[in-house]
DNA sequence: TTGAAAGCGCTAACAT
DNA sequence: ATGTTAGCGCTTTCAA
């Protein structure tokens, strides 16, 4: 491996590193030499195949063009599962637009605020992205009162952070109004199949209580399986395994009289439908010809099953890009007010839209 | 956001700044001052919140502590899909460990060799792990002659890059191992559904094909669907789509008589076995009933799929982590000898071990 | 148009 | 035990 240094092209040119710096880094009109030496610079920079060495910029302009990304390490949530690698799609794809380079932040063993604090720090990144941060996370208050430049992504808690959201309303009101447009009226709703999901979970069923009354669809509770929704269904999420759950409401389902039966059902998740609906057709109900079905976040589950699951999806490329721009922007503004007491506006958040992806599970009610 | 330096200690302790450096870099035992000084020094470094300047270290120290992965854009395979990110939850743990920084190196419009020269020679990246370049990469060789710190993970082409692979060969032999085991002789291979599949293609089939050799059961070439293997059945996967080709081949099973249809099948990857076993399954054939199953890979949609899957596991993680071990470990040799003219040892080229991960598609043949 | 020099924050060799 | 200082590679101001 070389390693030209201004230095080593000076040399070569006869010239001061001075004037070697200025061309590089003016290669586009800026002349501030004769065109001869210019050229001679510019071709040996080539020939020594020089590039500059980043810590010594990053040093000297005290910013590192560097965006962290932190994922927290939790149960099934990790840089190797789908969810956070297509965040960290558009979040790539951004910062290549913007020449920034991406740092992932390795979860270690330190308490998270001073891990994420520590590579602020020292890495002096010019931006961190959190990924789904839980919502009871006591360490996002302490992070987020530093006042650095911190985003995150499906964040649901109160700390005072800067947030990319996933609107979990509008996603399953969409499913609602769509299986409305094909007919159907009769619409059950099954919720997370474990305990404790948390201010997303609420917020979608939230959206599907909310359209129906919207449609006129009058509220059915025994068509609700949701933990938020008490009386009607109820089993101890907390204890019982997801699998025996979905099983649970299955036999609800099917030991209802046909008429009273949903004709469509929408998922808090794909997951989670996916459940339901192999349970089911183990029980003999077939999809989409007795049932319907509509899950959301449209994830990759959703093309290998039989049939394949129409989904509401959650544009999560689209939100790591956008996170990715938001931080890049604020870092600029914050270098241009000299990164100092950079005065925190209000808190930023902003909701991605779902989209309805038409697949097998779905079709108009014949009655 | 703060950003105390050693300078700021040292003034608010009274010292010089040589001395907070010694101490903080010594915080373990190594006293190089009186206690009383170097208590005060480190209260207040850590009342100041204090870490080293990342950028500043990397140019007084020449070497970065930092890991990139490069992942050349291809269709299919990017940041966003489970086998990359696999591969990367394995480096991420181990660079965690080994306290380096893992960055992610993005794949712009460049050709591929100066984008990863540039990153090398600007980022001073300790190393660079390359994931899955393609065979017939003609840019790997100019990068593999640059003598830098590279390792390729699934790179199957001439290059002279340190390697990890999966033992592709292995793997199929164990899938008919396991079959053998379960009684069965009559076993067919099902290939890649895509032309061009390469030499990993290459190795599963070679693996099946002597592993049969090997237990005595006779070559059945009707029983292979292989574009490897030409004569008995073919179609032009250059231009059918793949879902086209697991048809046909289904309907050739399907038209067999009996005593002649394969007791189990193993297919190139855990893909192209699902979609034949849905096609075939449509057909009224049962898994497994009437026909077990074992796919390649172990990936994600074994568990989706009904019935699951049995696999042949790759083991992704731990070859990431292999290859970050590697990778790493060459970094500090390198720095030992003074990173100039390293020599070149022979190219390292390790084989990663397959291992049967038992599901629900396989079971005992009773005749 | 070109060059000299200071300095970013840190380390380490050398001096005291 | 503590301080002084040179220098990593680069940018940028100021002088020539």
């Amino acid at each position: 491996m070389q390693r030209a240094r201004l230095k080593d092209i000076a040399e070569k040119v006869g010239c001061s590193i001075a004037v070697v710096s200025h061309v590089v880094n003016n290669s586009a009109g800026n002349i501030t030499c004769r065109n001869e030496l210019r050229d001679r610079i510019l071709q040996t920079a080539a020939e020594l195949d020089y590039a500059p060495h980043y810590a010594s910029r990053a040093l000297k302009s005290q910013r590192s063009f560097t965006i962290g990304v932190y994922i927290p390490p939790r149960e099934g949530s990790s840089i190797g599962y789908t969810y956070e690698s297509t965040i960290m799609m558009g979040i790539e794809r951004v910062c290549r637009e913007m020449a920034y380079d991406l740092l992932i932040i390795s979860t270690g063993k330190g308490s998270y605020d001073t891990e994420c604090a520590a590579k602020l720090n020292a890495r002096r990144v010019d931006g961190l992205i959190l990924l789904h941060v839980e919502e009871k996370a006591s360490w996002a208050f302490p992070l987020a009162e530093k006042n650095g430049n911190i985003v995150a992504v499906n964040y649901y808690g109160e700390a005072n952070l800067d947030t990319i959201n996933f609107n979990d309303k509008a996603a399953a009101a969409m499913a609602v109004a769509e299986f409305h447009k094909l007919g159907h009226r009769r619409i059950g709703y099954i919720g997370a199949m474990h305990h404790n999901a948390g201010k997303g979970a609420a917020g979608r069923l939230e959206g599907f209580m909310s359209k129906c009354a919207e449609l006129g669809i009058s509220p059915t509770p025994e068509l609700i399986f949701d933990e938020q929704v008490l009386g009607t269904f109820s089993v101890d999420r907390t204890t019982m395994p997801e699998e025996q759950v979905a099983k649970r409401i299955a036999e609800t389902i099917v030991a209802m009289p046909l008429e009273k039966r949903p004709t469509a059902i929408i998922g808090y998740s794909d997951y989670c439908i996916v459940m339901l609906m192999r349970e089911l057709q183990r029980a003999g109900i077939r999809f989409p010809g007795d049932i319907s079905a509509i899950g959301i976040d449209n994830s990759a589950v959703c093309t290998y099953v039989q049939p394949t699951l129409s989904s509401i999806q959650q544009p999560l490329v689209g939100m790591g890009a956008e996170a990715a721009r938001y931080i890049i922007e604020q870092s600029e503004k914050r270098l241009a007010r000299g990164n100092e007491d950079f005065p925190r506006e209000a808190r930023w958040l902003k909701l991605a839209e779902p989209e309805f992806i038409e697949r097998e599970s779905t079709r108009t009610l014949n009655s």
